[in-house]
DNA sequence: GTGGTCTAGACCACC
DNA sequence: GTGGTCTAGACCACC
């Protein structure tokens, strides 16, 4: 599977589950009416208890991202994209603001945080092709419908 | 007092005062040599139980940043600076990090963080005015309009 | 349980409860792997308040002796052992040479401290007999009458 | 003066004090008769707040040690030796089987501890000259009466 | 069940 | 006055 758990992680592990199936959704690894493996299955290859991935199972679905099949397993709901980016910016942008808010109650410069944003970029970005311009487009999803 | 506590944060009280009192190091309103507030007097400005003051000035003691003066109260070590500076600086660059690799990993591109870090700077950044260059002088609010 | 806790030491409460966790690895009584007692049961064996138990374990994994297994327990961390004889050996090695430094200060010689050496460890060295010899095999029991 | 004062020690500085008057006491350095620094000279000589130095004197005088001459300070009493090598003879002791009854229950061997004993005493002895013999006479107190 | 946090309040030694 | 320890008990998230 998809999911890599950081069992010593101050996010409970059920949080860690619920956003990794968000964002498989919102970078299209996992579409609109495709099966999640089942709880026990889930729980057997990550090594955790069914009750933790029963309970992230449980909010996906009650926020609309998952729809039980009855007596068959959870699969994506077809609508689910666009709150799967909506929770996706939305995680981002607040973590960027309270990296930048603790760094400024600091006494950070924002030239030095410029520099910590470069270098973490550099040292993250997936495909490493690195360029200076920041002017390039915003992205947006590509439909695939 | 210049504390600020969130009762409602997922971090806890204890953390936060001994992140505010790192912070207050790092950037210059608390210098080496100098008194904290006695726990029970500050307990009594931030309205909290003195136990969870003491347990914060404890892991800050034990962390060589306060020293107790016996019978006196806490001060700041001489030598703290630099700890407090590093971990301000380990802090927010773990912070930067883990924004862009939750990013990242939901298939956001570097040019849509890039746009969410520099509308965050301009959002959050105290009483400066942005420009594009990285290299501006450090201070001052040029007009650009 | 193995501890033995005295109410009335110098030493705080918590303060004997990781140095005996300590020992207790040192000594081989608690190996990596293994489950430390709750903090509630301990609390009840040794009737002492939890918070007191809690301390100590708090204390022992911020010192990466203890590790927390979420909603189950304290396990023995693999790598603690050599922590733990560190310790241990600083410990004595910084007891011995307390007393040694007290006993010089106070214009005692090194022979009346040679005599009140192999005198206490007469009194205490558990199970053993003493022969002068500094060669003698670490175990047995010869008879020497 | 001859008193060193550590701060920092779990000891308190008054204990400190009484410890060191009684040892200057008993390796000679004060003998019977002689006059000690006034509360307020020795406050001024080793920066301490003069009520921990009347603390400490207050308690030697109650221990016999030392005796008040109204208007003018404190003397060491004529009796007071004994006592003084009784106390410095009582202290070393109880602390050399401190430090090895914590030795034995960490599972130390008495032979490990023969080691450690011997290098301290290499380290420490002030008259470096170290023999191998442990037959040596007890040493005994000269009679400069 | 587990440990973690927090409040409330007692008591202590030290200055 | 100062910080340090300890008890008692509530409440929390997690498993």
């Amino acid at each position: 599977m998809f999911f890599s758990i950081d069992q010593n992680s101050a996010i409970p592990i059920y949080e860690q589950i619920i956003r990794q199936v968000k964002f498989a959704i919102a970078d299209g690894t996992l579409a609109g009416g495709q099966m999640l493996p089942s709880v026990r299955q889930l729980s057997r290859d990550i090594a955790l208890n069914p009750n933790t991935i029963a309970r992230a199972y449980r909010e996906l679905q009650s926020q609309q991202i998952l729809k039980p099949l009855r007596g068959r397993g959870m699969i994506v709901r077809r609508d689910a994209l666009d709150a799967c980016l909506d929770a996706r910016n939305e995680l981002v942008i607040a973590n960027v603001r309270a990296a930048l808010a603790d760094a400024f109650s600091g006494g950070m410069s924002s030239g030095q945080l410029r520099e910590i944003f470069e270098q973490a970029l550099l040292d993250l970005e997936p495909n490493a092709a690195h360029t200076n311009s920041s002017q390039r487009p915003s992205g947006g999803e590509p439909s695939d419908e």
